[in-house]
DNA sequence: GCCATATTCAACCAAACGGTTGACGATGGG
DNA sequence: CCCATCGTCAACCGTTTGGTTGAATATGGC
């Protein structure tokens, strides 16, 4: 698959694709908004006052990253936010973590009323 | 440069910066060559195979991130890790790891409170 | 003062990026 | 069947990126 740098390490890191994608204004907020829900990709576009070609572009690059990933239902293809690739390079950033200023136990107590808490959470639009 | 988008959002997001400094693996192996010591630029371009002029532009794109910070002592320029600006793109980031279909408005009311206020709010050195 | 060292600058290059437009293949509805 | 809709492909364009080289600019040692 990936071929070998001279260290033996792999030229391409995955790390490269994700933050690649993550490093556009416009990438960033499809996944902000693809957190709130599954979307056509049309609907994905309608925002944007770009044309359809750049975002399905876009969404290419996310899904290359392994960001979101897609699938055709019908004529529709509904693209999904795949968290996981987010969470690899947030691991990678977190070994500089000295991260005095923020609280991480604060964080993941919050996450967890969050997620246990208030409505019960998933009522996704399939 | 910071024009303002039709949005009223700012056209260049720092997190742009921070991201696309992050997506290159010589840069990524720069930082964690920095976690260990600060470093003069001939120190850092050592390990690799490309000029030294290559990893000068290197270190000025990990600057401009706010990754790093770099200080001439004498002739020789010092680069040290500045792990603040890793600390928003993760705190970025860790709003897709967890979440699923959860209260944004109460993670941004997480945000502000825990950037604004352990250390008395953000003093970034630009 | 002279020379070696440390770092950047300037010009150049190929490749990738982000966008456009227009044509094209699927698919589903009336 | 016909046609509108969904989405991608292909070609093109200007800009940015990541690298090279060679010259230039400090700075420090002797």
């Amino acid at each position: 698959m990936g071929g070998a740098g001279p260290n033996g390490l792999p030229m391409t890191d995955p790390l490269d694709h994700v933050f690649a994608a993550l490093a556009d204004r416009t990438r960033r907020e499809i996944l902000t908004m693809l957190l709130e829900d599954d979307m056509a990709v049309t609907d994905v576009a309608e925002p944007f006052e770009m044309s359809l070609a750049a975002i399905s572009k876009h969404l290419g690059i996310l899904t290359r990253a392994g960001l979101i990933s897609q699938e055709k239902r019908g004529r529709v293809k509904w693209c999904k936010l795949e968290p996981d690739a987010l969470r690899d390079a947030s691991i990678w950033m977190q070994s500089f973590g000295q991260f005095e200023a923020v609280n991480l136990d604060a964080f993941e107590r919050f996450l967890e009323a969050e997620i246990d808490g208030p409505s019960g959470g998933s009522d996704r639009a399939d």
